[in-house]
DNA sequence: ATAATTCACTTGCATATTGCAAGTAACAAC
DNA sequence: GTTGTTACTTGCAATATGCAAGTGAATTAT
């Protein structure tokens, strides 16, 4: 993916956020975060899609770097880091939560079908099931168990 | 970017978005769709990120394949097509949405500085507003001049 | 105390994608 | 009929992706 120079293709609000997060794996490392309460390495790279070491890895810097995750050492683990999202990670759900809604209209297959509770809970008011999942994600809670079907 | 083999890594709703849109191209065309008006190949090549030939020619192949978008023929004029935005397509304009949202909060220079109107009513009701722009999109309006500060 | 294992990566390299510059075919204007 | 425009395609160099193997630090087992 392209190397943040500090110097972004526009300011328009579109392509800061593509510049940020908008490659094909970013979104799923906070999506296993919000839905799995993901926090390390080892669990982020056991997705059904099959990250590359490498590419986690180099995906997991440039969050940071782009002050939507941070990085924090395990309590009693050295040799663990545990990634949260920041404030501005956080301010992501609502979007990724209108992924999901168009997802699980266009997509025959979704496993949105597995969480239908919750699309219905978007599709009602995205803005106030986010706000209540992000004081959920900020203990550490994975959302899915709730959900499930 | 990765061609679409008729293979998901996954059905996950985030994933099937980003293998629909996830790169760093393709949801510009969309904003320029919207937000612009814009509707032909030679109007796309005309944004301030610089796209290159063979990728917005790659990127709209892309988008059609999976019917976000749809090309016809120019009515008068041989040599061009008109690209327009799909049920599909239009129903990302919440997301699209939520993509201004959020970068107008983190990107100190945000261009959505000079759309603070739509910004605000998109905060206030994003599903409302989203419905609104949805119908004039279909007219082919552009929305950027009626909400420039 | 030492050896084995685990965890989070890094590295080397083959393959794929990106993007520049030039070129092409169809169409419009003159 | 000629020239210019539009939407691409092509060739190729640069960059990114991702596989497989390897590494260092820390943990666990002996």
């Amino acid at each position: 993916m392209k190397k943040r120079t500090n110097k972004l293709r526009s300011h328009c609000p579109v392509n800061y956020g593509l510049e940020a997060f908008g490659d094909r794996w970013a979104l799923l490392i906070l999506r296993d975060i919000v839905f799995r309460g993901k926090r390390t390495y080892g669990e982020f790279l056991k997705s059904e899609e099959g990250f590359a070491t490498n590419i986690l890895a180099s995906r997991l810097d440039h969050l940071i770097e782009n002050g939507i995750l941070q990085r924090e050492g395990h309590e009693t683990d050295g040799r663990k880091d545990i990634y949260s999202l920041t404030e501005k990670g956080l301010d992501l759900i609502p979007l990724l939560f209108e992924m999901v809604l168009w997802s699980a209209k266009y997509d025959s297959r979704s496993e949105a079908g597995r969480i239908i509770r919750l699309v219905e809970l978007i599709r009602k008011d995205n803005r106030k099931i986010s706000e209540k999942v992000i004081e959920q994600v900020k203990r550490g809670e994975a959302i899915v168990p709730e959900y499930l079907s």
